[in-house]
DNA sequence: TTTGTTCGTTACATATTCATTACAAGGATA
DNA sequence: TATCCTTGTAATGAATATGTAACGAACAAA
């Protein structure tokens, strides 16, 4: 059964949260002030977070803030008074998932509670292990293998491999390439990526120079294909 | 081309700027302070704005947060010169998208340039898959199939056919198609544009010659029709 | 120090695409 | 119908993208 938490203060709208959550087949537990939410975000396991913007002591943004900078990455749902404050919970990078201003209708908070659990938190796929032809790879261990042979990866061919894995047979194009494995800080030319590309086709290709894995699409990018 | 705003009360590094940008292709327009910057901003179409967070008159939050209220929602990149201020940046009550610091690299401040406007850039509806006939296309990975075979499409011919399946029905002119999918950099005739309308029945009409996807619309445009 | 590794750039070879062009065919209008 | 403008079509050369190897700088380990 999945564990809910609801932060919020107004004793109307958390029992009646509770209640409907209740019904829906999850388990939820309500606190009524800001510190308590975030000492019980922090030390229990929850699967998703309801937490009304505005509270007494520590608001939901700060607890948002916080609970994200501690690593806790499960689903949270923000629920707030007015429509001007929408831009403040999405426009920045606060790090909540979804929000309902109130009043809000049961039946929309449940299918938004339901659609989040579904979703689970990562837009990114965090692989720790993967298959393909005869090329065994860990992500977490930095190992590869070519059946039983060891393969020599840096961790900069691991990060390029991983992020065309995890959308496998999306066409990536260089830069989004750049943006999302180097970052911003350095920025090489687009050329460095077809390099990497090349070195990693001699490593997990049967025969490079007609890449099944990693494909070239002209004026476009690369893919990777299972 | 994309137009950019920058609202940088130093003159040296304002010259810098502008002088970078413009190499890159883009159109810029500086100016010294606030109020300015709050007006033009209010008043033009930019792409981006570029914004020191310092500035003798009205600063760089305030200008944020007040764009942000007037509902301009266009990315604006933030010039910070301490790091102790990038908090003040990205906590809330502001609204900026990214930030740099002091002294920037060039080539940092280009590559954010671009990813912020990359990532904004979406007019155009974006499919996924799509379907007519006997046709199947994948606009992710690039593939094209007629029944079981596979169509070899080149890159610019999947997005000329995207943009006009994403505007079905709708009679687009050569010059839009122009705009919308080669961009402003590079401006070939409008008789390439024919060209690949020809290459493109070719690939997905039963008929080339007479076209049921891919119609003409005489001294107007193509449609697309499914 | 030497040695080795990684990464980014560069130069050159090769492959592919694309933009132009010329001519044919079609449509509109007087 | 005759004429002008638009569009269909194919071929071509130029421009661009990618494959590939080699080099050097930066850094770490021995």
């Amino acid at each position: 059964m999945k564990k809910i938490l609801i932060i919020e203060d107004d004793p109307a709208t958390l029992t009646g949260l509770e209640e409907t959550l209740k019904t829906e087949h999850f388990e939820v537990t309500g606190v009524q002030n800001g510190n308590m939410g975030y000492e019980k975000a922090t030390r229990d396991k929850f699967d998703l977070i309801i937490l009304d913007l505005v509270l007494p002591d520590k608001n939901g943004i700060e607890i948002c803030k916080d609970l994200r900078n501690k690593g806790v990455n499960i689903p949270i749902l923000m629920l707030t008074s007015m429509k001007e404050e929408i831009d403040k919970v999405l426009g920045l990078e606060l790090g909540a998932d979804d929000y309902v201003t109130k009043p809000f209708s049961v039946k929309e908070l449940v299918a938004r509670v339901k659609a989040l659990l579904r979703r689970g938190t990562k837009l990114v796929k965090d692989i720790e292990e993967f298959s393909f032809g005869n090329i065994f790879l860990n992500f977490k261990s930095y190992e590869a293998r070519l059946r039983d042979k060891n393969i020599q990866m840096s961790s900069m061919e691991f990060k390029i491999l991983k992020y065309l894995i995890s959308h496998e047979g999306e066409v990536i194009e260089r830069n989004k390439l750049l943006d999302e494995v180097w970052g911003y800080e350095n920025f090489p030319s687009t050329r460095t990526v077809d390099n990497f590309i090349l070195s990693l086709r001699k490593k997990i290709e049967v025969d490079p120079a007609k890449p099944k894995h990693l494909q070239t699409v002209h004026k476009a990018g690369y893919k990777f294909v299972r």
